[in-house]
DNA sequence: TTCGGCCGACCGTCCGGACGGTCTTGCGAA
DNA sequence: TTCGCAAGACCGTCCGGACGGTCGGCCGAA
């Protein structure tokens, strides 16, 4: 057996895994929260029931599997944007407002998926979204260290969750001009008084 | 019979109705959104499973009736915090500083009852939640004709929602402290500049 | 031949909704 | 005033279907 041919059949165990939890998050994007169970994920997926049960020992271990999933997509994608950032006072506070406000082709395709994750796993058991809240602890943390009044930083934070969390639900999202408007506003709350 | 007794008939069959709505808001509030089924909506509520659907012809009547008093305290309550703000520009919008960050503690009892109308409905179709979307639009009109600059006004808007619907997904809700630190610095946006 | 990924039939449970019945209430006729 | 009756609030049971999860077996690769 050729090296290529074992490292084929790992990725193929991992795309299992992957196609299954892609799979779940379509169900949810296009048919809602109530119509994601096991059979119409495996469906999804072009698999089994039996062979999801397989991957995935029980529906709490699939929601558990994609909030994990969902939490390092975050995770990664925010760092990627404070990385971004230049230096100094107000960084992080400013890749928050970076990130809800000029998300990329790519975050903006996956923020349904992250929607769909968020509001399944949290329907299911809100216990579930324990990650979410960490990592939401976790930008808390370095946006309170980040050499701004504490008041303007989490004023911006509290604002990009809301521009997030509206689109969750589908309430609103700002058009291309609006967001522009909006970034500048908050980014006046962003710079050292 | 007494006239009274007319009157504590017809009192008695609204609060049947709304009795099942808070029940069903309880349900969803103690035991999370995966549980609120009929049965024990009904059994909250101290009413047969056959007396909750004469009241609510299905569910998906009762998530309606949920969401449209959800909607309607939502209204009142921002109706009357525009109220209590002096008249001139930014009005409404410091008015969704104050709903946000200064909430009442009525307000703060009915904000978990409110947030379950919203998951539960959510949860079994979005479209249920339509009638939120229009309240959101309303409040945006009523935001972008408030005399400040589209993005300042919007800015807050999105942090007010923030404040809200973290709440919701129970991520964070500020400590006192903060949310005084909060309000002060979206009150920087929220004045004529 | 062994092993693990995967299949698909099957089971028990729960849920939404239908239905027929009971009891109270309001009201018009006698 | 009283009696009968229609209406409506509410009850308790039943059913069809969907869902989560189990289990024994299949099959290709090693």
């Amino acid at each position: 057996m050729l090296p290529g041919a074992m490292l084929d059949h790992s990725n193929e165990i991992r795309d299992t895994r992957e196609r299954i939890l892609d799979a779940a998050e379509s169900v949810v994007v296009e048919r809602g929260v109530s119509a994601l169970s096991l059979e119409a994920t495996a469906a999804a997926a072009g698999v089994s029931k039996g062979g999801l049960l397989h991957h995935f020992r029980s529906k709490e271990a699939l929601l558990t599997a994609l909030v994990e999933r969902m939490v390092a997509e975050m995770r990664a994608g925010f760092d990627a944007v404070v990385a971004a950032e230049p230096e100094g006072p107000g960084r992080h506070t400013r890749a928050c407002i970076a990130w809800a406000l000029r998300p990329t082709p790519q975050q903006r395709a996956r923020d349904l998926r992250l929607a769909a994750a968020l509001l399944s796993a949290h329907a299911h058991d809100p216990a579930l979204i324990e990650p979410v809240r960490r990592e939401h602890a976790r930008i808390r943390a370095a946006i309170a260290d980040d050499g701004l009044p504490p008041g303007h930083a989490h004023a911006v934070l509290a604002a990009a969750d809301g521009i997030f969390l509206a689109k969750v639900f589908g309430l609103w999202s700002p058009d291309e001009t609006l967001a522009r408007a909006i970034e500048a506003a908050l980014g006046r709350l962003a710079v050292p008084c």
